[in-house]
DNA sequence: ATATGCATGTCGCAC
DNA sequence: GTGCGACGTGCATAT
C-alpha cells in the first residue's frame, strides 16, 4: 500500500528498497519520519549501548535529532540530540540507518530487517508554548509581590552572579538586613540547603556583615528542617501554583525587566 | 486510504470520526499509537501549559504513556508517564484525546481539529537493551582492578551510607589510610567536589582519624583544581569507556557481588 | 511512600 | 566554547 504527496506519504509493508527510498527523500525535503519495523540499534559515543532485535520505532526529525522508542516506556531506548547526519544503506537483507552526530562524536546504527510503515510528512508549527508555575515564575511573583515573602521585604536584584553559582532573589528587610534567597518549585532537598548557604558564605566573605538566608519552596524533605536550622538559614513555605495565579491576575504584561534594572545592582554585595 | 488487518491498521487523512474509532480499538488492543495532525495541547498538573494550533504527533503507548512531539527538538513538548488512562472524543468539529495520570493529578488534553495519519500497530519487543560505560561500569572496574586507583588500593566497600549520601568506594590505600573515592563519568565539577568534601567531613566526625578523598573522572572543570587541593583533595583521571573495556576483558559474568559482601563493612567507619 | 543520585540526561543562558 | 542550574525532569534503588 502506498499514498503520497508532496507533503505527506505513507508506506505499508514496503520492500527495503521502496522504505530507503522514502526515507531519503524525506531527508532531503525535511520531513518528518517515523519509521515502525523490526530492528536492533548499536549506540557508540559518551557511553555505548547495543539494542536487540525487536519491533519498535524510529522518529527523525527536521532537525536532525533521532529517536528510537519501544512499545513500552516514556523515555527513548536510544536517541540522537539535534545537528545529527544521516546516512542509509541496504546490506544484506537489512536496511541500515546511521546517525552521525560531531561533538561529541556519537553514532546511531539502526537495522531494520523488517519495515511495517514509513510515515513521511511534512509538518509546519507554529504554535506558542507557554508554561507555567515553573521556578520562574515564583521569582517573577516574589519580584511582583515581596510580602510573599515577609512584610517590608525589598527586592534589589535576582539571578545574581555572586561567584559559586547564582542567587535566585536578593533583597532587603524591613530592618534594612540583607536577605538571600533560594527558590524551589519543589520539595527542597539537602542539596538546596547546602546552596544557599554556599551563596551566604560566599556574600558574607565580600560583605562582611551579617546577611538573611531564606528557602522558599512549597515544603521541605524530612531532614531539611533541621539541616536548615542548623545553618542559621530560615523557610517560607511558598507554591509555585499560587505564583502562577498571582502572575496571571498582574495581567499577561508583566515582565521582570520593567520592575528593576538586573544588570549591576552591586553596591550592596561588594560593601561599596 | 485505510489498511487493517489484527496488527497494523493505517488510516490516511480519515475523518475525525474514524480516527476515534481506530484509536479506540487500539486502545483495546494495547497497540501503539502514532497520531499525526493539526492540535492543540493543554497540561495541568504540577505546573500548566498551553500550546497552541500547530501540526505535531501523538504517541500512546501500550503502557499509557503519551508523548507529544513538534517537528523539531529532541523532547517532546508534552508528555503523561506510563500509567496514563485516556479518553477520547469528538466536539465541535475536533478530536479531543484526554490523558489523565494520578499520583501526581496531572492530566494532558490534546484536541485535533485536523489529522493526517493514524497509525496503530501491535509492537513485540522483547530484545536485550545493554549500556556500557556508565558511572557504575566505573565502580564496577575500580572493584575489579583497583590499581586503576593507585598500588596497593584495597576496597573495602561500595555505595556505602554515610549520612549526607552515599559514597560510592570506599576502601584503604598501601599504608593502611582510609580512602574515600567519589566517581563522575564526566569532567567534575565544583559539586562533586563538595559532594566528597561533605563525605569526608562526614566520615571524619565519626571515625577520628585523616581519610584520603579521591575525585575519579574523566577531568576537571576549569576552577576545580584550586578547589579540589584548597580541600586537600586528590584527583585520579579515570575514563568510563576504558571501565568499559577491562570489565569487558573480564568477561559478561562479573558482578559486583561475586566480589565484596555489601551490607554491612561499617568497622572502619564507625571507629568501633 | 520518601530519599537519594545517575543520566548518552537535554536545554537555555551568561560569561 | 565552558560553567551553571532548571526540568512537569524520568528512573532505579534503598530504607
Amino acid at each position: 500500500m502506498q499514498q503520497s504527496n508532496n507533503k505527506l506519504s505513507v508506506l505499508v509493508e514496503p520492500t527495503l528498497e521502496e522504505a530507503k527510498s522514502l526515507i531519503e527523500k524525506a531527508f532531503v525535503q525535511r520531513r518528518t519520519l517515523i519509521v515502525t519495523g523490526n530492528c536492533k540499534v548499536d549506540y557508540v559515543g559518551r557511553a555505548s549501548s547495543k539494542l536487540e532485535l525487536g519491533e519498535r520505532f524510529l522518529i527523525i526529525k527536521s532537525d536532525g535529532s533521532l529517536l528510537i522508542h519501544r512499545p513500552v516506556g516514556y523515555e527513548p531506548v536510544n536517541w540522537q540530540p539535534s545537528g545529527s547526519v544521516f546516512h542509509t544503506q541496504i546490506k544484506e537483507d537489512t536496511l541500515e540507518v546511521y546517525a552521525v552526530r560531531q561533538k561529541p562524536k556519537e553514532n546511531v546504527n539502526v537495522q531494520f530487517t523488517k519495515i511495517y510503515t514509513v510515515t513521511a510528512i511534512m509538518l509546519v508549527d507554529a504554535g506558542e508554548f507557554i508554561l507555567n508555575a515553573s521556578e520562574e515564575d515564583m521569582h517573577k511573583a516574589i519580584l511582583f509581590k515581596p510580602e510573599l515573602i515577609e512584610e517590608g521585604f525589598k527586592p534589589i536584584s535576582w539571578e545574581k552572579k555572586v561567584e559559586p553559582g547564582f542567587v535566585d532573589v536578593y533583597g532587603m528587610d524591613k530592618n534594612g538586613q540583607l536577605v538571600v534567597i533560594e527558590v524551589k518549585r519543589k520539595t527542597a532537598t539537602k542539596e538546596a540547603v547546602l546552596q544557599l548557604f554556599r551563596y551566604i558564605e560566599a556574600i558574607k566573605l565580600k560583605a562582611d556583615r551579617p546577611i538573611r538566608g531564606i528557602l522558599v519552596a512549597p515544603g521541605l524533605g524530612k531532614d531539611v528542617q533541621a539541616l536548615l536550622v542548623s545553618m542559621g538559614l530560615e523557610f517560607k513555605e511558598l507554591y509555585p501554583k499560587k505564583c502562577a495565579e498571582i502572575l496571571k491576575k498582574s495581567g499577561p504584561t508583566f515582565k521582570l525587566e520593567t520592575f528593576f534594572n538586573n544588570t549591576t545592582n552591586s553596591q550592596y554585595c561588594d560593601g561599596s
